[in-house]
DNA sequence: TCTGGGGTCCTAGGACCC
DNA sequence: TCTGGGGTCCTAGGACCC
């Protein structure tokens, strides 16, 4: 078989959906197609944004995080949908399900975007063939167009993805970099925004091609390590692998939410905070994690934004627990000034079956006889499961 | 008529310990 | 007397991404 593979590199695609939500919305409802569509909160709760738009949209300038009555100006026949997030979870898992038919080794890394390292997937064709193929496939049987970059590595490939839209292919060589990367500007690569840019301008450089030749010392006072790793990029070099289980591997759950109206009634505010920890709680739940960590974020009037957080001597799952926390932190913290955004989030999760070793071991410190606990804490776990572990040293927690 | 909600990673300072 | 240096944990905030 001819040798299509470097013997020592990988071969990565990644694929970039169009227009997610707005192309689900069109697969789900055949009679969009064609129109100028955007899927945005609602404005009579301040939550009027657009998330996403259609091509057609486009065209008339309409872009995501623009104003509902902003895009309506551009465009007034745009047709505004509401959020549907299980629909856009349900096509991205049958997405995913269909780059995995072509490698194991798939990372998701948003609703809508994934790594697929396709090294050792030769038998299916060459990087260009397989990536045609998933392309028509998503297309075929969900009706969702897609953009896919192929190269040596994740940043290459991302870098790739964004070239063409919608429904492009664009290889990414090594030997391709100074004509493709080198000549964009800083902001258009991954990993810098409008500040970064700005900090990098300001020590003179323009182009990506800049940055990969620039003086490291100078790049490290500005921008910390972080400035090392974004020359390695933009000289090409990227060694992060393609990890199928980092999706799995959450970090911080949470739930946030702007107000209607700005509010300043505590009995309000405390509601409010209650519903986002039984949303956190119910996520937690959902992905089997528990939390050591509660934080809450307030944003005020005039958007000013804080967080305070507080660590936990044993990790919670309750909503009633997480709302406690949340609530402590919220009245020691909250000025009283009028509140536009509250959020609660878990941070430092813990899995369900670490969760038990780590209650078992703290409940064993902690009790004054600990060997019949210890042995309770066992039967009980081997009579009823986990849950009923977790559950019993709740209870056990509450009465102290 | 301004500007959502879900995340990740990194940094910096203070507390505390040895 | 008057004050080293290293390490870890915790908290808060900033930048970035989709």
């Amino acid at each position: 078989m001819k040798q299509y593979y470097p013997k020592n590199g990988r071969v990565i695609l990644h694929v970039d959906m169009n227009s997610f939500f707005a192309s689900v919305e069109m697969a789900y409802d055949a009679s969009l197609k064609g129109k100028p569509i955007a899927v945005a909160g609602n404005p009579e709760e301040r939550k009027g944004i657009i998330v996403t738009c259609s091509y057609e949209a486009r065209k008339f300038g309409v872009k995501t995080t623009m104003a509902v009555w902003e895009a309506k100006k551009l465009c007034p026949k745009l047709i505004i949908l509401r959020p549907n997030f299980e629909r856009y979870r349900e096509a991205s898992g049958a997405m995913f399900d269909i780059l995995r038919q072509y490698s194991e080794l798939v990372e998701p890394v948003s609703i809508d975007e994934g790594y697929i390292d396709i090294t050792e997937s030769y038998e299916l064709g060459t990087p260009l063939e397989i990536a045609t193929k998933i392309q028509k496939q998503l297309l075929n049987e969900l009706d969702l167009p897609c953009s896919i970059g192929i190269a040596p590595n994740k940043f290459l490939a991302k870098m790739a993805s964004d070239m063409k839209k919608p429904m492009g292919i664009t290889i990414m060589r090594k030997r391709d970099i100074p004509e493709k990367i080198w000549t964009l500007p800083l902001i258009e690569m991954h990993g810098i925004g409008k500040k970064t840019a700005e900090k990098l301008m300001n020590i003179g450089l323009q182009t990506i091609k800049d940055l990969a030749y620039s003086d490291e010392k100078q790049l490290e006072k500005i921008l910390g390590i972080r400035g090392m790793k974004l020359k390695e990029r933009a000289n090409g070099v990227d060694l992060r692998t393609v990890d199928p289980n980092a999706a799995n591997d959450f970090k911080s759950v949470g739930s946030s939410t702007t107000l209607p109206k700005d509010c300043s009634n505590q009995q309000e505010l405390l509601k409010v905070l209650e519903r986002l920890a039984l949303e956190t709680a119910q996520r937690l739940k959902k992905k089997n994690y528990l939390t050591k960590n509660v934080s809450i974020t307030i944003r005020y009037k005039n958007r000013s934004t804080i967080t305070r957080s507080r660590k936990l001597n044993n990790p919670i799952i309750q909503y009633s627990d997480i709302y406690n926390a949340a609530k402590v932190l919220f009245m020691k913290h909250w000025n009283g000034n009028p509140v536009r955004l509250l959020g609660v989030t878990g941070q430092d999760l813990v899995d369900q079956q670490h969760a038990v070793e780590q209650l078992n071991l703290f409940s064993y410190e902690k009790a004054a006889v600990k060997e019949p606990l210890y042995k309770a804490i066992d039967q009980l776990r081997e009579k009823y499961g986990e849950n009923a572990v977790l559950k019993g040293l709740k209870n056990n927690d509450r009465k102290k």
